[in-house]
DNA sequence: AACGTTATCCGCACTCAGTGCAGAAATGCA
DNA sequence: TGCATTTCTGCACTGAGTGCGGATAACGTT
């Protein structure tokens, strides 16, 4: 790793940061990219060869949380292409969180708040899912062609995150990070089990293992 | 309808049909609103009482849509809520077609190519989600309730965009109405067979009667 | 340590979407 | 016809995002 890429590396998490303070203080459309750049220090014109746009920096490291996913799918061993794409899926947690607690918090209220973040969000879901269903396809091709993948993953996509989105309403866990995490595993509980109703139990048991 | 209302509905065709033939002919990016509006001539800033934004030029009576299926699922007999759902959601279409051949074609091309556009498409589709889950659960209160409802409504859309985006694809079906309106078929088929393995045939059977 | 090479930074000028405001024009109603 | 209410529209403005070109800093080499 060159010099220059730790000070690029660092000026991003810069900005990430940043742009979460301000965000937080002010509101989103009420900062601008300007004010973040300038609270970076760096160059207004600078910040567009970090994020594309003001959207992207709530979605920093998106694309190694899909790799994970993938990775998991590829190395499954005996299990079958649901199960897989269940554990598959705990990672990647669309809307869910792992890193950062306090920009997970930010980002799920921007997203449920702000239609710009939404709609970027989606997008992004979107994006993994077809990922995630072009390597199942090759992971399983005896059992699964890429319609059926693609087919399968946006059912459980879909199932979790429209169960998530009532279940976060319901039990109004605002930004605490801890009441999101369980309403996402009370989503994926509900929303999943029709599909593993002859052992429930599948659904509770952790999934951490593998190498 | 007074004279008022009959203007503004011609002005906002206008609007629509415009804007149509100047995204077909140069492109979504190259066209501006400005453009749009002197077509239809109109004022740069009255646009935006007609639109809020660019995007929404092709997503006119979406919740004309909306209301269909939601009526669909309150009426329905005595069928249970997977089939109403499925039912209901032929009449949607989430990135389907209805009227207007041509507009639909544009819009699915400036989906898959637009960003912009994209994003806005998944919105609305996750917002005809939510209002028709909400109306699942009010019509069938014994077996579903909020969570249960999102979940099931959530899989079933998933599960057709999912597939629906890889037959088109694979088929390329580029503009051709009716290639699309196969495809979507194909893809309500393939992503739905599992619910309804005990009675395939309910899901060739056409399904346009109610008064 | 000095060299040219290459990637990064950043100011400037620009386009375009979208908003607030205030006045003009059109419509509805008595 | 006269008045109240919408609707239309020009003007000025903000803010995101882009293209360009020159400055600056890191890199590899001798």
């Amino acid at each position: 790793m060159t010099l220059r890429d730790r000070k690029r590396a660092k000026t991003r998490q810069a900005l990430v940061e940043a742009a979460a303070e301000l965000f937080e203080r002010q509101g989103y459309n009420e900062t601008t990219v300007a004010q973040i750049a300038a609270a970076a220090d760096i160059g207004t014109r600078t910040f567009f060869s970090y994020f594309a746009t003001k959207e992207d920096l709530l979605f920093p490291e998106s694309d190694d949380r899909v790799r994970v996913a993938v990775d998991w799918i590829k190395h499954h061993g005996e299990i079958g292409p649901a199960e897989v794409l269940l554990n598959a899926l705990r990672q990647v947690g669309d809307d869910s969180d792992d890193l950062a607690g306090r920009l997970a918090a930010l980002r799920l209220r921007l997203i449920q708040t702000i239609p710009a973040v939404q709609g970027r969000a989606l997008q992004m879901q979107l994006d993994a899912q077809r990922q995630i269903a072009r390597h199942l396809a090759e992971a399983y091709p005896d059992q699964l062609d890429e319609v059926g993948a693609a087919a399968l993953t946006g059912a459980f996509v879909g199932a979790v995150t429209g169960a998530l989105q009532v279940v976060l309403e319901q039990s109004g866990a605002g930004d605490d990070p801890a009441a999101v995490q369980r309403a996402v595993e009370i989503a994926v509980d509900r929303a999943l089990a029709p599909w593993f109703r002859e052992d429930t139990s599948l659904l509770r048991q952790p999934v951490r293992p593998q190498a």
